[in-house]
Formats: structure tokens, C-alpha cells, sequence
DNA sequence: AACAGTGGTTAACAGTGTTAACTAACAAAT
DNA sequence: ATTTGTTAGTTAACACTGTTAACCACTGTT
């Protein structure tokens, strides 16, 4: 057990920094304790991590290639537009539902942080954007929806997404409004807003 | 300039914190700084404050209360339900545009602190989504809108606002996407998806 | 046998939140 | 008028933190 040490102790490392960061949160997140508890000394972190930014940004990584692995699934296992869009939105609540504090994770890098770090380390993140993408565009193509920019409506889409599960995660629902009512119905609204707009943006009949 | 510096010493203190906080963001705030930015000791702090928590919980309180302040001229300055959804949107995204580090220290505080504070501080924060729930209240009773639970419904309007605000502000954009048409287009996804729903959700169940 | 490199160490620095013990100023009580 | 108690502030100290510098023990190469 001391051969490739190289990538070893690097995987070790980033083990017990996710399980310290899913048990403790980030407050009690600190690079020293994930050292103790990998039974190595504090400075060895900087052998395979610039600092603890750059240890935290590969736990976001890595958060989101599982998300979007999930959806790689979904995208994979059904082919009708909005089947899609409603399995991409349930299996991005589940992962956020299943895993809370590495979702919480992946919305934790701050603006100011996200600009010292290389850009297109995030293309890679964005790999679930054009799963969606290509689900709307689809969708376009067959006349279930009409929207002129589908980038920037799968976008929409995801922060819609993210607004719900981040009210959820982060207890800020009011105590009389029962969780798993809310996911529904704002799953059922964000699903609605992408349907046909033209004919029913004046009064609708009824 | 030495009597009641009761209040006096407090006010300076919060001043301080808030202007550090926007300036240098989350990271670069610290007690001793606020304190040294103030002229006084770092333990002075601890007079007014239970601790660094409860400092920043001021701060976000008092925030909110600005946002809330909007938020009640916009439904003072209205009457028609549609209307006004859409000039909360406005303000809500206005204010987070204005002021994005305070907007975000709001969304700053993690559930595990929360659950350290008396829940009741909340309540006044509610008021913005009393608000809400009353004009959404007032939309099915004019048949404009078909929402069971309104309370539910106000919740998920905020829910997505804030997904969209907080991908904006954390910068998290495709670079090929136009910030300001971004907003527009989301906030035209989210009433649509309040506009009547009776004749399209023909699948209810998740 | 000497060399450089790798993967790790310990020691130290500057900074943090927080607590305990103290002090100066002032109001009230005797 | 002196004692008392309270209040608003102080300094000193503790136990942490992220990070850097200097060092040390191995390895494989020449």
C-alpha cells in the first residue's frame, strides 16, 4: 500500500474533504480536519491541491458529473420532448433531494472565486445545458413548444429548477406548505410556462 | 457625540459590517475587520452581538426589509392581479440587480445556522410573500388564475425568481446569452406558467 | 557514489472567532 | 461623600484556521 501513492492519497483526500463537508456542512469544513482525518499532516493537502478553493472546486466537479450522469440517463431513456423535460427536472430534484449537501455544494462557489478559476473547467458542467438544449430544440422541431432561443430557455429552465430546490435545502418554506406539494406543483408550473405561449397569452376562454 | 452610544456604537457596527461585506463579499469579512473599520476593539462586537452569526442575521434582516419596503409600493401603486405579479418580478429582480452582495448575503445564510435562530424573525420576512399570496389570492378569485393552494403558488413564484437571480448574480451564464434577456425571457416563462392550466394538465400525477 | 526529484514532514506566520478578566465612567444608595 | 453596582468598553489569551518556508527520507538515474 505505497506504490502509486500519487493519485491514491489524492483520492483519499477528496473522500474524507466530501464526507467531512456532507457531515459537518462548510462551516465546520476546514482543510486541517480533512488532513487529521486522513491521517496526514496538514501541508500534504498542498501537494495535490493549490489551496482550499481548488480542493472544494473538485468536489463541485465531481457533484456535477454525477447530476449529470443522472440526466445522461434520462436523456438516454426517453425520446418524447416533454417526457424528457418532466424525467430532467425529476431526476434533478431527486439528486438535490438524495444527496442535499453536495447539491448545496455545487451552488456554493461565489462569484468572486468562480473568476480565478480557468473558465472551461465549467464545459464540462455544461454538458447537462445541452442535454436540455437539445430537448427543446427538439421539441421546436416537432411544434410542442415555441421558443425562439433554446439555449437561453434551457437555461431558465435549470434556474427555475435550482430557485425551487434551493427554497427547499435551505428550510425556507413556510411551515404550513408541505414539501413534497411544493416540488409538484412548482415542477407542474415551470413545466406550464415552457407550453404554448402564443394562444394563451391574451385572456384564455372558459 | 457620547450619549447614547448605546444605539449609536450598534449602527456603526452594522454600517461597517454591511459596507465590508459588499465590498470585499463574504470571505473577506471578518469581526476584527468590522471592529477595526469602526475604531474600536474586537471584542466590542460581542455587546450588541450574540456572535458573528447574529451580526450578519441583522444584516440580512435588514435587507430584506428593504426588499420587502419595494415590494409593498409595488402593491400599493396597482390593482390588477396580473399587473402586479409582474411588477413584483420587476422589483424583486431591480433589487437584486442593485444590490447584488446584499441580495445575496439574504440567500447567504445556510439551514444550520437558521435553525440556531428564534424561527419567528422570519415572520417579518414573510410579509413580501403575504403579498404575493394576496394578489394571487385575488387572480383565482377573478378567474384570471387556477390555483388551489396560493400560499404554495406564492412560494414557487419566489422559488423561481430567485433561481434566476442567483444564476445571474453567481455569474453562472453561458457566456452566448444576454444577461438582460435572460431576465426577460424568465420572468415571461414564470407568469405564463400561473396563466390557467385547466385545459393543458391533463397528466396531474408526478 | 553522487544527484536530483518526489512525497511527505515540522515549524512558523498572520489571521480568525470567542471567552475571561479587567478597568474606567457613571448612577443610585447609604 | 463615600460606597456600591452596572454598564460599555478594554487587553490578553485560547484554540483554531489557511498558507508558506525549510527540511528530511526515500526513490531511481546517472
Amino acid at each position: 500500500m505505497s506504490r502509486n501513492n500519487n493519485q491514491d492519497l489524492r483520492d483519499k483526500l477528496l473522500q474524507s474533504a466530501r464526507e467531512l463537508l456532507v457531515s459537518k456542512g462548510y462551516r465546520g469544513f476546514s482543510l486541517r480536519q480533512v488532513a487529521r482525518e486522513t491521517g496526514v499532516s496538514a501541508t500534504s493537502v498542498y501537494i495535490y491541491f493549490e489551496n482550499k478553493d481548488h480542493l472544494i472546486h473538485t468536489l463541485i466537479e465531481q457533484s456535477i458529473s454525477e447530476l449529470n450522469e443522472r440526466l445522461e440517463k434520462v436523456y438516454g431513456s426517453l425520446t418524447d420532448p416533454e417526457e424528457r423535460l418532466k424525467g430532467f427536472a425529476e431526476a434533478y430534484v431527486n439528486y438535490a433531494l438524495e444527496h442535499p449537501r453536495e447539491y448545496q455544494i455545487i451552488y456554493l462557489a461565489s462569484p468572486e472565486d468562480m473568476t480565478r478559476y480557468p473558465k472551461e473547467k465549467f464545459r464540462k458542467a455544461r454538458r447537462g445545458y445541452e442535454f436540455l438544449t437539445d430537448t427543446i430544440k427538439e421539441a421546436v422541431r416537432q411544434d410542442i413548444f415555441d421558443e425562439p432561443y433554446p439555449r437561453t430557455a434551457a437555461y431558465t429552465f435549470w434556474a427555475q429548477l435550482h430557485g425551487v430546490m434551493s427554497v427547499v435545502l435551505s428550510k425556507r418554506l413556510d411551515t404550513r406548505i408541505d414539501q413534497q406539494e411544493f416540488i409538484e406543483q412548482a415542477i407542474s408550473h415551470i413545466l406550464h410556462g415552457f407550453q404554448m405561449r402564443t394562444a394563451l397569452q391574451q385572456k384564455p376562454n372558459i
